[in-house]
DNA sequence: CTGAAAGCGCTTACAG
DNA sequence: CTGAAAGCGCTTACAG
């Protein structure tokens, strides 16, 4: 291996000389810097970047944390978060936790096993990471998973009690909201509404977008059209058939994610219902299947791989010694209308 | 931050002898180690890895390149790497080419941009990884793509000429030889076979294995059942459109991804045909779509999670100083029976 | 504009 | 069984 004193000797000049040209720091005359960038080449020298790390003690190397990374938000995520990074001469040090496959989606468990979770970043550390982003399998309150690190975190799709941490989400209320107002102002009057688990934030803003749309806009909101479902498939073609069955039934039903809405779409065809033409379906998610079910389904895309950007980018910030202002951060999702919806007939 | 310096001053032995307790290595007796022990406690003392490195010259981390995150073969890929690695106590420092989203599937370009490929692997090298584990997005011949690297590589979902290097595949013949010869013994004669671009290796083992079936089970071949597709649904959808409009039409069909069934799928219902009663489909890949289209798709799963452990596995024998013996491994998929296949009526 | 030298936090022959 | 000391490859005040 070839170290800045071989290059030092060979160029006869000082290592501390050496250094300064590699790192355009310190006044070295145009002609030595050149002298020394021929033998560089030469030498085919490249940076231990252990080696200044541990004297500068930055390593240009951010943790990343992904809850689980076969879940499908957790690659676009982790993409954005990397090219962000690369682009900015840094590098990323990867753990995935593996949450869901090792504790199912019972996160109370997963919880008291954060022990792991601090255990992992115990080693993260001791590879003197700059900083941590956390990538949540889904959005909820993470406060405490972590314990207290004397170094910057960014969560994203995920977030802390009280905006006590630098977070970035996207905004459910609002593609919520706009897909209420658009299935009244196309004409629907029975609405119906299957929502993800209660408990969950996503569920709950979702929930409120869409049902102060109905009520801004006028509309009658039906309690019995509104199920309480569990993000799978299964739930929401069992909660499908009964709308379907029930009299009048729905022209229109929004499901909070596209595996909800694949099993709503199942369900019309089951009862002999048209799509779109006797009943409009809405997913959420923008994931795969939407686009090759039949029809094409009518979705709302989050913006993972921007929020993976804008994690790293607020990083870099606090890691060049800025203070960003805002701590909460919240992207805008994309409306991706196909095939499913479609305006009632007069 | 609390170093072995203070570990030993406040025990008051000498750094020496604390290293030699952390690390389980030299003579010490019971009464010092214990004593260090505590007080390692009692300081929350924490490695530096980064200076451990620099000392030893191994940094237990693995070099992860996957040429396209966001393609859905890697984030499995890389799940079982970095499961493995992280049970025998390495780590990942990742990089993403993010090849498809910059060249397309233009892998002749791809290959010149070969040069982005090297500063990435210098980059990774400057970290003092101890190896490389090198994941394609298809598989496919990468020979010279990386340069000459004096370090471990380990190649998986794709491989070099000759076997040069270690890489771990799975097997496309035997599957492929599977699904012809049931296609066969339940019945069917006229089975068409959708074929990837053919400069694909896993095109051609596919279509050997698949004609071999029917040679071996004395099915007929028809050559204008066999059609050459790009592995995109459309190439799909239009070749099993023409494929059904001719008489006789095939009773089968074997398309060798998911997402080329899926086009074959809506092809027959566009013809009338119901599946599997009028038309068997078996597509490759079992991706999530396979599950969610209707009927359920039947399909092959290659062993993604499996070739990621074992890249690793071979990995680590190799930075132990083992020479493991096979340097080709293929492993083996599975076969996921669903709905769209059934036996032909007598 | 350049160099000598200390030091980042570890490990490891070597001596005792 | 334990310690003194060199050294891994860099950076950076400091002196000149």
């Amino acid at each position: 291996m070839v170290t800045i004193k071989d290059v030092a000797k060979q160029a006869q000049v000082s290592t501390a000389t050496v250094s300064y040209v590699l790192n355009n720091t310190g006044q070295v005359s145009q002609r030595t810097r050149e002298h020394v960038l021929k033998i560089v080449e030469e030498l085919n020298y490249s940076m231990n970047t252990i080696a200044k790390t541990l004297r500068t003690s930055k390593s240009r190397t951010i943790g990343v944390i992904v809850e689980d990374m076969t879940v499908f938000v957790s690659p676009t995520i982790v993409d954005g978060v990397n090219q962000y990074v690369e682009e900015h001469d840094y590098h990323i040090i990867f753990s995935n936790l593996r949450l869901t496959q090792r504790f199912g989606h019972n996160f109370e468990q997963a919880a008291r096993e954060s022990r792991q979770i601090k255990q992992t970043i115990g080693i993260l550390l001791s590879r003197q990471i700059d900083g941590i982003i956390y990538i949540g399998e889904h959005s909820r309150d993470v406060t405490d998973l972590l314990g207290t690190i004397d170094r910057p975190i960014v969560y994203t799709h995920c977030f802390t009690r009280d905006n006590q941490d630098y977070s970035i989400n996207y905004d459910d209320y609002t593609p919520a909201y706009a897909v209420g107002e658009m299935l009244v102002t196309s004409g629907h009057r029975r609405i119906a509404l299957l929502s993800g688990l209660k408990n969950s934030t996503p569920a709950m803003l979702r929930a409120r977008g869409f049902l102060q749309a109905l009520e801004d806009q006028g509309a009658a909101i039906d309690l019995n059209m509104i199920k309480q479902c569990d993000w799978e498939y299964e739930s929401a073609h069992q909660a499908a058939g009964e709308l379907f069955a029930a009299s009048p039934r729905p022209t229109a039903v929004f499901a909070m994610n596209d595996l909800m809405a694949l099993g709503v779409l199942d369900a019309a065809r089951e009862a002999g219902l048209e799509v779109p033409r006797d009943v409009s379906i809405i997913g959420f998610d923008n994931r795969e299947i939407s686009r090759y079910c039949r029809p094409q389904l009518t979705t709302i895309e989050p913006p993972y791989h921007a929020m993976g950007e804008m994690a790293a980018e607020i990083m870099l910030q606090m890691l060049e010694g800025q203070q960003p202002q805002q701590r909460s951060h919240t992207l805008d999702c994309t409306f991706i209308p196909r095939a499913s919806t479609g305006g009632m007939q007069p």
